[in-house]
RNA sequence: GGCCCCAUCGUCUAGCGGCCCAGGACGCUGGCCUCUCACGCCGGAAACACGGGUUCGAAACCCGUUGGGGCCA
């Protein structure tokens, strides 16, 4: 069972999308569960709309989110030899024709049809052209068979059947020499021994076509797996109106790769009532009899909710490389050699439970990176009053004097002066806080102590009692 | 419009004829914990689209209806 082969297949013409992402992993985790060959193809045929910058997108895309391939990207750009032979071929054979009606001509018959209430397909009069016309220009069709039908097993829908009266003859070739999309994934998929076509729900309906060209050219019919597709609140199909759909985007708002793939496999797939999934535990579980047949609506807050999941229990030191990008553009750091790895990683416990994204944590630690520390101005008010300015003080001092600057006898600190002036643990951590990171909220005061070390500490701190003096 | 696919809480899902007056998760919500914000913990509301069959028994099987999605133009 070691010569399964799949792909995953994307047109170049925008963003990788969330879907092609599901997509793709459902490809990867079925070729890794039964150590087949996962293989990257870039539809590339529409070069109007083809842009390199798609490319790179999407490879980029599919590096973050980890699916390492074993073959390609091919392009179908390049293989446009291998399509224009496989035509002749066919011609050779009689399973394929000129035709020479024009698109005007067609476009004619179409409306005449549907006035009628026919089904506007070609009606194949070029079919057996005994004389054609020699300086014309042509397109050539696939000669799909009319009466029978077309059924297949699909993997997930069982057996789907199509009559044959439904389909009529595909262009294979278009009047300016370049092949049609239909006929390009089956020459691909057939030259490359694709075993198994995993993709999405709206190309089952091209499936009976592909099949007929699979028969015409003589080629083994691969097995088909359709997945239903993802659809938005409104449960029609996920589209930009619903919000980010690029899964580069996800990266820029601070989602973790493996969050965003633990929600997506979780968008048709399940095991029980699991939740949470390693990359070795979807490989190991992977099965088509746990995919959900139905389609799936993308919910933004559970995806949030897995990502906080990773966020709290990934180690920081690799957090803190995927985390710099934020610190960058949240501007706390200068560039990429300012600050190590490790730094970083020292303060990221402090942030792990209160965080959803990278975004928010790299936030969350703007004390850390910022020594010049602005004032809350409500909460300077309420907080740097006469009254807390003894508190404060009494800390300095306590502080300046402390042997062992660790947590307990931080804690000590705090809880003799509670003691001494008779007053509640929130009335001083609150301005404390307030000194240390300008706001009233932030991780624990005395891990946010510790963080910053007591150099830094009583330096804010003696900075708050010249601001409450100043007043 | 024709053809194809689909149908369990708001959402993702478990369920593969009796374990189900339906379980888990997100979200929502009541409480607890608490130095702020979170985390966490305990509890709650919330679904088998509808109608026919089949069966001793149906969320599960069959048919239809309705609804949603896709493909073809």
């Amino acid at each position: 069972m070691n010569d399964i082969r799949v792909r995953f297949a994307p047109s170049p013409t925008g963003y990788l999308h969330v879907g092609g992402v599901r997509t793709a992993l459902f490809n990867y985790l079925f070729a890794r569960h039964n150590s087949g060959k996962f293989i990257l193809r870039i539809e590339d045929t529409d070069k109007e709309r083809s842009t390199e910058e798609s490319i790179e997108q999407i490879i980029e895309g599919m590096k973050w989110v980890g699916f390492d391939w074993d073959e390609g990207p091919y392009r179908q750009t390049e293989r446009q030899t291998i399509y224009l032979e496989h035509v002749e071929r066919l011609l050779k054979h009689g399973k394929a024709y000129r035709c020479y009606c024009t698109p005007e001509e067609l476009e004619e018959r179409r409306k005449v049809a549907l006035s009628k209430g026919e089904k506007p397909k070609y009606d194949g009069r070029c079919r057996e052209l005994k004389n054609p016309p020699p300086d014309k220009p042509y397109v050539v069709r696939f000669k799909t068979p009319h009466d029978g039908k077309t059924i297949f097993n699909d993997i997930l829908r069982g057996e789907v059947v199509f009559d044959n009266s439904e389909l009529d003859d595909l262009i294979i070739l278009r009047s300016d020499k370049t092949p049609t999309y239909n006929f390009c994934v089956v020459i691909d998929d057939a030259t490359m021994n694709i075993t198994h076509v995993i993709r999405g729900d709206d190309h089952l309906a091209n499936t009976p076509r592909q099949i007929q060209l699979y028969k015409g050219l003589g080629y083994p019919i691969p097995q088909f797996a359709h997945l239903s597709m993802i659809l938005g609140s409104d449960k029609a199909r996920l589209s930009k109106r619903h919000g980010a759909t690029s899964i580069l985007a996800y990266r820029d708002m601070g989602y973790l790769p493996e969050a965003m793939v633990n929600y997506l496999v979780r968008l048709g797939w399940s095991h029980g009532d699991q939740e949470i999934f390693s990359i070795n535990e979807l490989i190991k579980y992977f099965s088509f009899e746990n995919i959900n047949k139905s389609a799936a609506v993308f919910n933004p807050e559970k995806l949030l909710w897995v990502n906080s999941h990773y966020i709290k229990t990934e180690n920081p030191l690799r957090l803190a490389k995927d985390l710099r990008p934020h610190l960058l553009t949240e501007k706390l750091i200068a560039d990429n050699s300012s600050v190590t790895d490790e730094e970083i990683a020292k303060a990221i416990p402090l942030l792990q439970e209160r965080s959803k994204t990278l975004i928010e944590m790299a936030k969350g630690m703007e004390f850390y990176f910022i020594n010049d520390i602005k004032y809350d101005e409500k909460a300077k008010e309420k907080f740097f009053t006469s009254s807390t300015k003894p508190v404060l003080e009494k800390l300095i001092d306590m502080i300046e004097k402390i042997e062992d600057f660790s947590h307990t006898p931080i804690e000590g600190i705090f809880n003799k002066l509670v003691e001494e002036f008779n007053i509640k643990l929130g009335n001083i951590a609150q301005p404390v806080r307030l000194a240390l990171t300008g706001k009233t909220v932030s991780p624990g005061i005395f891990e946010v102590i510790l963080v910053l070390g007591k150099e830094k500490v009583i330096e804010r701190l003696k900075a708050s009692i010249h601001n409450i003096d100043r007043k």
